[in-house]
DNA sequence: ATAGTTTATGAATACGTATTCATGCTAATG
DNA sequence: CATTAGCATGAATACGTATTCATAAACTAT
């Protein structure tokens, strides 16, 4: 067993700095009843003597481990790692640690066990379907939780999404103010909080505008690339197509791009498409999809603060924050002018 | 602060199942010494009161804490999430936790401070540069490491990386026997040990053939989409520009793919590009990249195994395994003839 | 049958910290 | 000046487990 052996612990400074362990204790806890000059002296034989708390006997006195876990569905949907990206920084700036679980491949078997072994002091779930063992448990015992990037009615913990749809009405405005005709719906699986509420807010557009979705413009489907990309052919290969593809997110408006390439079809001379997350890649050029930019940053630092806050004080009452989303626009919509809502947390 | 109590400890189990406590950690650590009956009558008491091991007093005996530390450099580069995948799996898989740091936003603290309060058992690295702080002080302080995707020289620890030198000597190959004439490199930063053993191989293949890499046909920069892309429109913009680019991995041959749209370059009828790495976007069709794909999974899980077996087993003497890659013919390249390797474990 | 060995168990201890309780001290109040 | 309140500190304890040591019981070999 390739272990090691800790040289000092606070007993040995203690005696070092001639005081208690209980003052050097006090000393690292930031406790303020420690004078001055005591405070100075046992700083600097922990500085002479580079020692580091144990933070296992910590977490057993404190029960907090100074580890967060974060629950991700599937971490190679390229949204997923930009989620990660700020949640870890916000994370480690904090002076926290972030464990991650891909719940797609390994299961919530990991998850579940660190809730039930209360190895992680709270727990960060981002967008994936309603049904989930590891929230439920972890919402049985009591584990402080926040939801990035989805939402559910009436829970119990604290949401940071984005105006999901409001964010699609304006796309959707945008599109029959820039003459857009025959808009379809390209979407995923509805029993995501966000594509639900983006699927709802493109309708409303269309149908304030007097505009008919008929059912063959509108086609949904599971998360892979093939199954999007495929009805974006049969969409192309009507009588009449459409003369814009809304999709329920930039994934998918990737996928129907390529759809679109193998139909033949050219954009944005033929058709438009939309995409919305605003993610790194849609601004690539082979791409440079017209989006809807969710604020990913200020909604990671937002859940992290949230999170952090109910681990220090379970007082606070849980809230669903929205995010104001940003209107992109690029290559795939030929219309470049559309009052622009600067982006606001409400 | 919003902490738990524990309900249960191995007294209370103890004390149920008429032991000691001793004997419930005994038959929790799987100690032969317990008799059959009393393990039985043990085993029940824990599961009628479910409970469960407290592991920080578990971790502070044991030194061991059952959580992995993985560090990448940029987790947005598409091959990470990947890599992070595998490797996630095969560590929950084991009963391991892993937590990551992205250190190009984050810095190294997280990491460096993690290896010294040894809150982590071991420690992954991923393709980088050579420079790293964490690394240096993960050695010093003895912890295990295990890298993937990158090598060093001498390293006093295991490493797992694929082939690079010969699969790029491989899509050198294949490339020549295809008729290319004018092959061009497109690389990224030369520190990175994938990079510099795929330039090598691409040299190599092209030096055998008896073919010249004039500097104008050979370009690199640092990892930005933007660079490659200005250095794809330059390089066709030359009087007699390439009829091939080869690419150091497949995001360059991505941000490839968008300078030679921007420059109105036919693919691959004016010119083809390789990609290395076989990213699953790779195969999106708007990409349809030709490329050298590693085989991340058993790379991922070779790693994992070794790194908890010197956790385990510090006796265990490092190697470096290297992978064999599998040649992926796509639409970035006319030709789909070509002997293919069968990706093989050296 | 006797000495020796293995097996099964419990009592006791150690891991390193945070915290409570008790205490001597200083400063403030009347 | 006497009393009180607050401050600074140490001794002792608890957190929950793994492990060592000791011991009694059950075998094995002579």
């Amino acid at each position: 067993m390739h272990t090691y052996s800790q040289k000092l612990n606070s007993n040995d400074i203690a005696r070092h700095a001639g005081v208690s362990q209980a003052t050097v204790s006090r000393v690292l806890s930031g406790n303020s009843n420690v004078r001055e000059e005591t405070r100075q002296r046992v700083l600097e034989v922990i500085e002479k003597l580079n020692y580091r708390p144990n933070a296992f006997a910590q977490a057993m006195k404190t029960r907090l481990s100074g580890t967060v876990g974060v629950v991700v569905s599937r971490i190679t949907n390229p949204i997923v790692p930009e989620v990660l990206l700020h949640l870890g920084d916000e994370l480690t700036a904090r002076g926290k640690r972030m464990v991650v679980w891909n719940t797609d491949t390994e299961g919530e078997d990991g998850v579940l066990n660190a809730i039930r072994q209360r190895v992680i002091d709270g727990l960060i779930f981002t967008a994936a379907g309603h049904q989930s063992a590891a929230l439920e448990a972890a919402q049985q015992t009591g584990m402080p939780i926040a939801c990035i990037n989805r939402h559910i009615d009436g829970a119990s913990f604290n949401q940071f999404a984005c105006s999901n749809l409001e964010g699609a009405r304006t796309m959707a405005d945008y599109l029959i103010a820039a003459g857009r005709k025959r808009i379809a719906i390209i979407n995923g699986p509805l029993d995501r909080s966000t594509l639900a509420d983006r699927e709802a807010g493109l309708r409303q557009g269309l149908h304030h505008a007097g505009i008919e979705l008929p059912d063959n413009y509108y086609a949904s489907s599971d998360f892979a690339h093939n199954n999007f990309r495929e009805l974006a052919i049969e969409m192309m290969s009507q009588p009449c197509p459409p003369d814009a593809i809304a999709c329920g997110n930039d994934v998918i408006a990737f996928a129907v791009m390529c759809g679109l390439k193998a139909a033949g079809a050219k954009v944005p001379d033929d058709i438009w498409v939309t995409g919305f997350d605003g993610i790194e890649m849609s601004g690539w050029d082979v791409f440079d999809i017209t989006t809807m930019k969710q604020p990913l940053d200020a909604m990671a630092s937002a859940t992290v603060e949230a999170l952090i806050s109910t681990i220090e004080n379970s007082e606070a009452e849980p809230q669903l924050v929205r995010f104001g989303t940003e209107l992109i626009i690029r290559g795939t919509t030929a219309n470049t002018s559309f009052p622009q809502q600067p982006p606001t947390k409400e």
